[in-house]
RNA sequence: CGGGGCGUAGCGCAGUCCGGUAGCGCGUUUGCUUCGGGAGCAAAAGGUCGUGGGUUCAAAUCCCGCCGCCCCGACCA
């Protein structure tokens, strides 16, 4: 491909509405164009990128028995309210009607699609195991996209489907994926961890996130240090490594004293002189599920150091989303109090209290009453928790719930999800097959997503300088970039010219910078768009018949004589 | 959806408080000189000032509505 007829425009400056530094440089190297909120054009560069990371994600696919199929975007509502889908996924779901005001939405996912397909067909035992998957258009009506494609509206995403007979064969189908999984992201070249997660709104009872690691990733992580623990923070059992034994003191009257204007948990500290983690913090949640009236409120209790986790409650309460915090009015309504001087005594909600907190005697909460604290409270005393469990956030430094040693955190860009779904679909949806011994079956299912578009930029987030973006070579749009520096000196174009026609012959993807550009303009480019090899081709080099081989990473250069690059490149290359 | 900010030439911005001829840098076009790390000089093209209404002799500027975008919070590959 040669510049002048691609269509590349680079920025010198940087694009205002980019935050982190890969959404800037595929902006500015000309990769992609915003057309709206969370929806890009890709160039004929970030296209090739995709494309390349696209066909390592099919060969490890099939290597492993999955088949390409490719289902259809438009889906009908019918579908989605066998799996109830069309109401629980609420507003992501982007919703439209046909000329006969028929209900249509636009593919967020395709277990609905894939489990009609595979229903329709499967009768026996002998159909299966099936791992299907293709590499589509979503559409999701994210509610703030940002940051170029890590999080798009609409982005490319491989997603898989198998298909199993029982648990175990399912369990099988499982861990063979997440070995592709191991073996696609070892193939980009990137740091990734995968980590046990939460499985959303997709169900299911096992599941595992691919993270490429990135200080500006969306996801905290936390990794034991011997390797043998790592999750998303949002599943991340707390065993606080430093939480404090129980005080031995003989249980005290609780008594009521004024705080006037201390809400927080620091003024109250400071004010009492006692520990935030001896404090305790009481927060309200609404427990009812999305789109219904009822408030549902229920309170939580932490140690003042830590922080609820939704993603706990939501499991413990076995609700479809995580609950959301009440907001200072509905806090006073249920409480008679605003926000700061709320406690547990006296409330007739149910309580739940984090396990932190109950080796805890004779401590502070709020009375209920504004400017107004309880001192020596002890729970199953002046109140009873309704139930005692982990809610609290995990964080560095927290034992290893696996092994020994404590955990370190790291952020993360999600791009790769994996997911044992057991029935929840097949059942919804009944999809069985007549077992051997003759029962109609419900099928096994998995699911296994890869977000094609965002790794490719999460691979950029990973891997670049000052100067632009540093492709590995396994996505690089294309290996090599000849930056001809004199257009109108005709040896120079020859040799250009030659060395294009040559590489390619020998398996070499080359680029060719061919514009009426002066050199240093070329270097800041060829930089900018960050190809593994970049050769200058110039008439002061060639008058000794030598072009210069630049490695875009270390910048080491290298002299060679026309005749030798060839061989030099596909040396490199190692093709 | 809640909180904050912004909308002026392809891109980045000034001008808005205090109403009075539409401005700067980059980019683009032409010419000359340059030519190995984003060249210099000269000339030129390019704007319904997001949009609709209002106030006024006069609105980019003041007032109201709407639309769009960005940032911070609850979703996900």
């Amino acid at each position: 491909m040669r510049w002048s007829r691609s269509h590349i425009h680079t920025l010198k400056e940087v694009p205002t509405d980019a935050e982190i530094a890969s959404h800037q440089l595929m902006v500015r190297g000309g990769y992609i164009k915003k057309l709206a909120q969370g929806i890009f054009t890709y160039g004929p560069l970030a296209l090739r990128a995709i494309k390349k990371f696209e066909n390592i994600v099919r060969e490890e696919m099939d290597k492993r028995g999955a088949v390409e199929i490719l289902m259809p975007m438009v889906q009908p509502r019918e579908l989605w309210e066998e799996s109830h889908r069309w109401a629980d996924m609420g507003k992501g779901l982007l919703k439209f009607k046909n000329r006969l005001d028929q209900d249509f939405c636009l593919g967020a996912t395709h277990e609905e699609v894939v489990t009609d397909y595979v229903r329709r067909d499967v009768k026996s035992y002998r159909d299966l195991p099936l791992n299907l998957y293709q590499v589509q258009t979503k559409y999701r009506d994210e509610i703030r996209p940002r940051f170029g494609l890590l999080r798009g509206r609409e982005f490319i995403m491989k997603d898989a489907y198998s298909f199993d007979v029982d648990v175990a064969s399912a369990h099988r189908s499982y861990r063979i994926m997440f070995e592709a999984y191991t073996a696609i992201f070892s193939r980009l070249g990137a740091k990734f961890v995968s980590v046990r997660a939460d499985s959303g709104s997709i169900g299911g009872s096992m599941s595992e996130e691919f993270h490429i690691l990135a200080d500006s990733g969306e996801d905290a992580l936390l990794v034991a240090e011997d390797g043998s623990f790592a999750a998303n923070v949002e599943v991340c059992p707390a065993l606080d490594a430093t939480i404090p034994e129980t005080n031995n003191d003989k249980l005290q009257h609780a008594e009521k004293f004024a705080t006037p204007g201390l809400k927080t948990i620091d003024d109250l500290s400071k004010a009492t002189g006692v520990a935030k983690h001896d404090l305790v913090k009481t927060l309200f949640f609404s427990a009812a599920e999305e789109g219904s009236k009822d408030l549902k409120p229920i309170c939580v209790l932490v140690r003042g150091s830590d922080e609820v986790n939704p993603i706990k409650l939501k499991s413990l309460l076995k609700l479809a989303n995580p609950p959301l915090m009440l907001n200072e009015k509905e806090v006073r309504d249920v409480t008679g109090a605003w926000p700061g001087s709320c406690g547990p005594v006296g409330l007739t909600i149910p309580i739940y209290m984090d396990n932190g907190v109950f080796s805890l005697k004779n401590y502070i909460v709020g009375a209920n009453e504004d400017g107004f604290h309880l001192r020596n409270v002890n729970h199953n005393r002046e109140y009873s928790p309704t139930e005692v469990a982990d809610l609290r956030v995990a964080r560095e430094g927290d034992k290893n719930p696996a092994g020994s040693g404590v955990l370190k955190s790291f952020r993360g860009i999600e791009v790769g999800h994996i997911f044992y779904l057991g029935t929840k679909y097949s059942k919804s949806m009944n999809a069985t097959f007549l077992s051997e011994k003759g029962d109609a079956t419900l099928i096994e299912m998995g699911c296994y997503g890869i977000g094609i578009s965002r790794t490719v930029q999460a691979v950029i987030e990973q891997s670049h300088d000052k100067d632009g973006i540093i492709w590995p070579e396994a996505i690089a749009p294309f290996h090599v970039h000849i930056c001809l520096l004199d257009i109108a000196d005709l040896k120079c174009a020859t040799v250009a010219n030659q060395l294009y026609d040559d590489l390619w012959a020998a398996g070499v993807e080359v680029f060719m910078d061919d514009r009426d550009e002066r050199p240093g303009v070329k270097f800041k480019d060829a930089d900018l768009l960050g190809l593994p090899f970049r050769i200058n081709v110039g008439s002061r080099g060639l008058q000794n018949n030598e072009v210069e081989v630049v490695a875009r990473r270390s910048k080491e250069m290298e002299k060679l004589k026309v005749n030798a690059v060839v061989g030099r490149m596909k040396d490199l290359l190692r093709k």
